[in-house]
RNA sequence: GCGCCAGUAGCUCAGAUGGAUAGAGCGCCGGACUUCGAAUCCGUAGGUCGGGUGUUCGAGUCACCCCUGGCGUGCCA
């Protein structure tokens, strides 16, 4: 809620209260809501608090609107005109004067409008990305990283205390696995050349393993391996941990660069390797077999997560005395809470939702309500390219990549379209439509053209045209009459309350559809006021037209134009995307 | 079998936590530039919100039951 909106809230909420102590209404009043209507016939702001009370009124309604109504007391004179509609809504219209002081607050506050108050709780985690440092990152992974990081923006402009967090899987069976591929493909490399140390060996090439990895960059990896260490370290290496150690390190650096390509950037890198390593795991077991929860079965050490919401119960530790990869995240999340956040996200695949449960289990075991964990699972992304669908074999190691991705169709496009719909809905991406530098193709770039044309205005008033900025008045704001200006002024006012519930709910991309609809708005005035244009058109810039030109107006509309501009780049940073202050040429 | 998510216009999807006649983009069709910022804008058409029952003043939204699709249901990670 704005403040606007909660001024008025109050208005309503005290006439209620009144009705209650008149003992007009029964039992408790309940908080009023205010709304904003779809329809502008229905003014600026609408409640429906009289068909929610009417029963406790024992009135119809309408009658009860009435009443409401009647005992508003409003000494600022902040409403305009009241009106009952339908079935017992009351329709609210504002003085023009408060949504002009509403300009003045955007002006003032700047890049700072619309920010939630800074909180010091909840100290927030959030996790996302995360991939095994085994390949390169795919589309899934793209849209994961760019919900994650959207998100994590988002919230950091609500108010909360935010860190961004990559968990690195550099432990363990798959990284092994690695290790075996990149080994396998270097002897191969050495027996293709012939090598003499392969040849001093008495070994054979071992079998490729059989869910190794099978994609090019295992080879690139292995020919580098060869450079940097040279054939006789390689070939004398027959446990893996070194080899899998390099592979892993080089696949982290080129997840990273992708990442930064990308626009995303991780406060902390959490290697798995390093929770092993300091004990934190055993810890965290023990910590485990203080509770309840614990039990051993089959020489296997058990997690009673069936009684903690889970389907059944989970394994922590092997009968072989190795931990489990549930283990590790049991240990990964306590850390986090020690590390004093009192709630974490994780932003992950859809097909990890069977985790779900078992994570939540655990953090509840571990004496953590199961509320301070939430995690959002992002749905799969379909690449197609018109119409046609771009084939995925998972086995083949066949799939798309980020930077793939990024080459073709450039980072602001791929961000824009895996945050425009919620992050569990089914995506289709479209490349063609992508890579368009067309705005009336792609709503990436015209959001980014909205922006950038308010800018322009600006730059050509103060460039070329030497217009002197006004400071702000009301007697200035009241020169916007077109109905359009009020409108979108309005719309602009409704900013910090998108801001606010989508950062509630998660859900960066009611930012999105923000940001499309004043763009949209903006762009449409702007072409239909061209008989009636922010800026003196040259067809009258003639001999003496200055002194005959309505400059209070210009004037006024070029403050309203920067507060277009000033949220627009807000929404632009939320989203990661750039904010470009002028579009580049298009060239045919 | 069980569990989770989804099903809204020809297509892709919104729908602001239960409100008024369900919206947008794209596509289709029809219009607007001797350019101020047309790289844009305006308009028409298009719907039993998968189906049903219920909850209530009021349901795309909540509950229950079906149908369809995706995913999950490892001592894999």
């Amino acid at each position: 809620m704005n403040s606007i909106q909660k001024n008025t809230q109050r208005l309503f909420q005290d006439a209620l209260n009144r009705c209650s102590e008149e003992g007009l209404i029964k039992g408790t009043t309940p908080e009023v809501p205010i709304t904003l209507p779809k329809k502008p016939e229905h003014g600026d702001f609408a409640t429906s608090i009289a068909l929610m009370t009417a029963k406790k009124a024992g009135r119809p309604p309408r009658e009860l609107a009435q009443m409401i109504i009647d005992r508003i007391q409003d000494p600022e004179g902040i409403i305009d005109s009241i009106e009952i509609a339908g079935p017992g809504f009351i329709n609210i219209r504002l003085s023009d004067d408060v949504w002009y002081r509403g300009l003045e607050t955007i002006l003032r506050e700047g890049s700072d409008f619309g920010r939630g108050e800074k909180r010091a709780h909840p100290k927030i985690n959030i996790e996302f990305v995360s991939a095994n440092p085994t390949g390169p990152l795919h589309v899934g992974h793209g849209r994961g990283a760019a919900v994650g990081d959207a998100l994590a923006r988002l919230l950091r402009f609500a108010g909360y205390q935010v860190s961004s967090e990559y968990y690195l899987n550099d432990a363990g069976r798959q990284i092994w696995n690695l290790g075996q591929s990149v080994y396998v493909r270097a002897l191969e490399i050495l027996r293709e050349e012939n090598s003499p140390v392969l040849k001093k060996s008495p070994l054979d090439i071992p079998e490729f393993p059989e869910d190794g990895y099978r994609g090019d960059y295992v080879s690139d990896i292995a020919q580098d391996l060869l450079e940097k260490k040279g054939a006789e370290w390689v070939v004398e290496n027959t446990d893996m941990d070194n080899i899998s150690s390099f592979a892993a390190a080089r696949l982290t650096d080129t997840i990273r660069e992708s990442l930064e390509k990308f626009n995303v950037h991780f406060d902390v890198w959490f290697s798995e390797k390093k929770l092993h390593e300091s004990g934190s795991i055993k810890n965290a077991v023990n910590e485990l077999r203080k509770t309840s929860y614990i039990y051993e079965k089959d020489g296997a050490l058990w997690f009673k997560s069936s009684e903690l919401g889970d389907e059944k119960d989970r394994v922590v530790v092997r009968d072989s005395g190795e931990p489990t990869y549930f283990a590790s995240d049991i240990a990964y999340h306590a850390d986090k809470y020690g590390r004093g956040f009192d709630h974490l996200i994780n932003v992950w695949g859809a097909d990890h939702h069977g985790y779900v449960a078992r994570m939540k289990g655990a953090v509840q075991a571990l004496g953590h309500s199961p509320d301070s964990l939430e995690t959002l699972l992002v749905q799969f992304v379909t690449l197609k390219r018109g119409d046609e669908k771009v084939s995925m074999g998972k086995r083949s190691g066949q799939f798309v990549t980020v930077d793939d991705l990024l080459e073709e169709v450039g980072r602001d496009p791929m961000r824009y379209f895996f945050l425009e719909r919620r992050h569990d809905s089914h995506i289709d991406f479209d490349i063609e439509t992508a890579r368009s530098q067309d705005p009336t193709v792609n709503p990436a770039v015209y959001v980014q053209y909205g922006h950038a044309r308010a800018c322009s205005i600006i730059r050509k008033a103060e460039k070329e045209l030497v217009i002197k900025k006004q400071a702000f008045s009301i007697e200035l704001a009241r020169q916007l009459q077109h109905e359009d200006e009020l409108r979108i002024l309005r719309r602009m006012m409704d900013f910090p309350v998108i801001v606010e519930d989508a950062a509630e709910a998660r859900e960066p991309h009611r930012v999105i559809n923000y940001l499309q609809d004043l763009s949209r708005q903006f762009q449409s005035y702007y072409t239909r006021t061209k008989s009636d244009p922010v800026l003196p058109p040259p067809s009258v810039r003639k001999g003496d037209w200055r002194k005959n030109w309505d400059w209070e107006k210009t004037h006024a509309r070029l403050l309203w134009v920067e507060a277009i501009a000033i949220i627009c780049k807000s929404c632009l940073d939320i989203l990661g995307l750039a904010a470009s202050t002028r579009m580049a040429r298009l060239s045919e």
